[in-house]
RNA sequence: GGCGCCGUACCCAAGUGGUAAGGGAGCAGUCUGCAAAACUGCGAUGCAGCGGUUCGAACCCGCUCGGCGCCUCCA
């Protein structure tokens, strides 16, 4: 039984979907004028887990995400760059699907741009202005808040106090300093529209009302974004659409907290963020180590979606290295055993515990860091049962534990060892004949090339083999060489009991 | 001025009334030619501080200190 906070009560309630086995999610996306940051990465993240878990719990989930491609920020960097704002925005749509996908964060069903939807969003606001809700003022079209009662449902906050310390500057012609725009007369070079009030575009709360209800309907079950969303975007959204609509908007509002630098959200207005594109090309702790997305997701659901969440090298190294202790695990389940244990009701056992603990954290409003202590627990028991006697079949039921528990969190999927994301599309140096990957300078062959050279597998396997001999002639020194040769290319050897090695880069 | 969040070991982090999960790092040991991995052991009489409620509090209440967020675009 899923529990999730809800914002609007500021509880904990027992998730019921609004139709059985189905469930309708709406989640605020980005306003698509740059490359994404670690913080979009987070709410993406945070909702894909939700929507991988409903799925896993049964539930045919119809997930809509939104591009807001129409605002003062893309028309200002159109303008910049001399393109039009539907290219830009086209061209960082593109780039959060890049970003994202790396991050294995699936596409939602529905991705709709808000300037697909200008029929909608004119529609909902001319049913605004006919209910008295709205007003239009010049070519513009203000929602009156002081006409919604239940205005500050969410947010808690009543329309006095907001004005108090209020830093908008107001405009005369709006009958409340808070009443917000649903329609923007367009100034000439800005895009606009054909409207009932003359050229315009949409203000930024009302495509979500507007695309919501086109997919999900006038009440759906989940809305999701980032606190910072609470208000006054998502304020502002439910009394459009409950204005209109005179029906409940979303049941289950969900908010995800922050990501920091040092203890203060990152953003770009203090310009202290990182874009997720950045962060996969930073590799300060190792010449030869990269992060992947799969370290980005650990390190990311690591604490619990609601926590503010620091961000540094450190949390991110610490993240790989616990990752490294499960992917040390795998290798050694790839492992056939020919003795074969008796040991299967054991692990059944040790497996139904952690299911059971897996859900129980999952259930509970998404508690990701308990989930991952559940298969921490797990790990450490097969480790044990491997080095006592595991036989092969069992050896895969656990892989296969691992694979099926971690997929709710996008993780464990790998087939092999991968945490150098560049090996597999390498390149070949005519030179050295090496193939190549990450660029930073190679410990030992020093920087001479932007390029640092790596191995292919059958080269490590020739390596590994001549080391064989070595040692099976006693030659310690020889085989010592040819480890630290393979370590600098970051090549990690483990040895057997049996003379053969395990290797991972 | 209004609304709200956070403070748990060296680091990250769960736990919200019954006596401190888990991970990382560290140290010691077992195994090993040596390493690596794995395993075993060690590690907060303590949960920012002070008071209160209670048989019992990290968890509830009050105050204090420290850090932060929203009220303007923001995941």
């Amino acid at each position: 039984m899923l529990k999730l906070f809800n914002t609007l009560t500021r509880r904990q309630e027992v998730f019921e979907p609004i139709e059985p086995k189905t469930v309708r999610m709406y989640v605020c996306g980005v306003t698509v004028y740059d490359y994404c940051h670690i913080g979009h990465a987070r709410s993406a993240l945070v909702f894909d887990v939700l929507r991988r878990y409903l799925e896993y719990s049964g539930y045919a989930v119809t997930f809509v995400k939104n591009f807001t491609d129409v605002d003062d920020k893309i028309i200002k960097r159109a303008n910049e760059q001399g393109v039009s704002s539907g290219a830009l925005a086209t061209k960082y749509i593109q780039a959060y699907h890049e970003d994202m996908g790396r991050m294995g964060i699936r596409g939602a069903t529905e991705e709709p741009r808000a300037t697909e939807h200008i029929a909608d969003i004119i529609q909902l606001t001319e049913q605004l202005v006919n209910r008295e809700l709205a007003y239009v003022v010049d070519g513009d079209v203000y929602f009156e808040v002081s006409k919604y009662p239940e205005y500050g449902r969410l947010s808690k906050r009543r329309l006095e106090d907001l004005q108090a310390g209020a830093r908008v500057e107001v405009d005369e012609r709006k009958r409340h300093p808070m009443d917000f725009a649903l329609w923007k007369s367009s100034k000439p070079g800005e895009p606009a529209w054909e409207s009932p009030w003359g050229p315009g575009r949409p203000g930024w709360h009302i495509e979500c009302s507007a695309m919501s209800l086109r997919y999900l309907g006038e009440t759906f079950d989940i809305h999701g974004g980032g606190m910072d969303l609470i208000f006054p975007h998502h304020e502002n959204e439910i009394a459009q659409s409950c204005g209109a609509t005179g029906k409940e908007f979303a049941r289950y509002w969900v908010h995800n907290g922050f990501v920091q630098i040092n203890k203060e959200k990152m953003s770009k207005s203090l310009g202290n963020f990182f874009t997720i594109r950045e962060i996969f090309e930073k590799s300060e702790w190792s010449w030869s180590e990269e992060v992947t997305g799969e370290i980005l997701r650990y390190f990311l659901l690591s604490t619990h979606y609601h926590s503010p969440l620091d961000f540094s090298d450190q949390a991110l190294k610490e993240a790989k290295n616990a990752l490294d202790g499960f992917y040390d695990l795998f290798n050694r389940l790839h492992e056939t055993n020919e003795s074969g244990g008796e040991d299967g009701g054991l692990l059944q056992a040790a497996a139904e515990r952690t299911r059971e603990s897996f859900h129980r954290s999952m259930d509970d409003d998404l508690n990701t860091s308990a989930a991952i202590a559940a298969l921490q627990g797990l790990r450490s028991e097969v480790n044990k049962m491997v080095d006592k006697d595991l036989s092969t079949s069992n050896r895969k039921n656990v892989r296969h534990e691992f694979r099926s528990l971690g997929n709710i969190l996008g993780l464990f999927q790998l087939d092999k060892w991968q945490f150098n994301p560049s090996v597999p599309c390498v390149g070949m140096n005519v030179e050295s004949g090496m193939s190549i990957s990450s660029r930073k300078t190679h410990p030992i062959l020093g920087g001479q090339s932007s390029w640092v050279p790596t191995l292919s597998d059958s080269e490590v396997e020739t390596r590994i083999a001549e080391r064989r001999e070595a040692k099976k002639r006693k030659d310690f020194k020889r085989a010592d060489v040819i480890r630290e040769e393979l370590k600098s290319f970051g090549i990690t050897i483990e040895d057997k009991p049996d003379g053969t090695a395990r290797w991972k880069r």
